[in-house]
DNA sequence: TCATGTGAATCCGTTCACAGCC
DNA sequence: GGCTGTGAACGGATTCACATGA
């Protein structure tokens, strides 16, 4: 199959689970995956991987599985990660210099290029390698470097200001970090990374749990998959319990 | 309308966001909110609003709109921030002792209870109020504190471990932020945030983006709603362009 | 009159199941 | 025989549009 249809946009998301499995495949000198063997390093299912690589293109070999080298390969073509993209990062507060620090990005194709902060006490941190620079030197930074990813780390009340900013330069692409929807024009893509958020649907999720409560006694193997709120069960051994085990599926979008 | 429906995943996970459009709205003494307006501030539009509020009860008033402070209420309940959840990190590296600063934790339902490292040179650390402590007091503080729900910011290799020992000690929600799949059993619920995803993501549309560039030049308002990767323009000045802006709401699940 | 609440229609993603090809 | 690739069936979420009731 050629390539003419539109890509969904949870493929998309799901690309990254990919991907990262595949990697983790080359490593171990792995030459075909099969979609079942996919599927599990990915958390879906064999099905969802097939059509979602089928998007993409036929690379795939009936009766055999997939090459592993070539599918990494086109995987990564299509999320463009054949190259290094810079990105930027303004706001160098707890969670900037996190981010800045953060080891996967270097691994993953991405290299932060600079970190830039408004308020002139931190001009001139080191942080790792790199010295924060003030927020007025973003534009110049962003078309000398030609940064192609924004990552916003400032506090909420500063957040659509700065994204103006890095529209305004030429950034296409905004991950904000503040509790902040952000507007910005039709060809800008943002996704937001809202802490506070996850922990509100898990309070959801603990709230609504099993009444019996997670101090009920049961033998180990007895949670019947009734889903993530089915009956509780509280393993004794650090290890998996042997019954009730289950892949962690439950980031749409985000994962 | 009672409540005996059992509420969708996705409404849940906007929940929060009308939840935090709400509070906003106290904050300014509104006494009413119409779907529209709560649709605006959600990012989302208003019959989603109307569905996904329909779903918790009948707390409208046709003609009227909501009572803030009840629906607020509602919403709280429902997500069960009526009290604060005491939540342990795990790992305190760069990210983790991030985690532990941000202030959105506390002001949005959520209190740190301990933080937790294996390795043994940061036993003792302060960070913040809070003293780093070793893993192996885990079980005890999880019980002690009544803990609800673990973050995870260790490296990827130690994450299953230290998820295993979270579900064993009782925990039934855990954050993960290791880009890894964890194993849990069935009644634990696990949401993931994985920062170099989030960016491959935002890769590929940068990489698909439309290939006239966003150094063609147009006029401000051309912009035709083709969707996030319609004809580019690239805005003069730092607002936002007065044709082709749009709230963000890309981020599902997460967001 | 006005905005909610909700069936009905629609859209979109997931899953099924098997034809096609190695 | 085995695994991919994909139409078709299914299910769930979104959107529509209007009856309902303040």
């Amino acid at each position: 199959m050629r390539t003419p249809r539109r890509i969904p946009e949870v493929t998309i998301a799901r690309l990254p689970l990919y991907h990262r499995g595949l990697v983790d495949l080359a490593k171990t000198h792995s030459v075909t995956v099969s979609s079942e063997e996919l599927a599990e390093l990915a958390g879906v299912n064999a099905a969802k991987v097939r059509k979602d690589l089928s998007y993409l293109g036929t690379y795939g070999t009936r009766g055999v599985g997939y090459d592993v080298d070539n599918l990494l390969h086109q995987i990564s073509r299509e999320l463009g990660l054949t190259q290094n993209w810079p990105v930027v990062i303004v706001g160098i507060g707890n969670l900037g210099r996190a981010l800045a620090g953060y080891g996967g990005f270097s691994t993953r194709g991405f290299e932060v290029a600079a970190l830039l902060d408004s308020d002139p006490s931190k001009r001139g941190q080191k942080v790792g390698e790199l010295v924060v620079r003030p927020t007025s030197e973003l534009a110049e930074i962003v078309k000398a470097r030609a940064v192609a990813i924004g990552i916003i780390a400032t506090p909420a009340p500063a957040a659509q200001a700065v994204a103006d900013q890095l529209v305004a330069a030429g950034v296409s692409s905004l991950l904000n970090f503040s509790p902040t929807l952000l507007v910005v024009p039709d060809h800008v893509a943002v996704r937001r990374v809202d802490l506070a958020l996850e922990l509100q649907i898990l309070s959801f999720h603990h709230h609504h749990r099993d009444p019996t409560g997670p101090d009920a006694e049961y033998p180990d193997e007895l949670s019947i998959g009734l889903g993530a709120l089915s009956a509780s069960v509280r393993p004794r051994r650090g290890a998996a319990t042997t019954g009730s085990v289950r892949p962690a599926t439950k980031c749409r979008g985000l994962a």
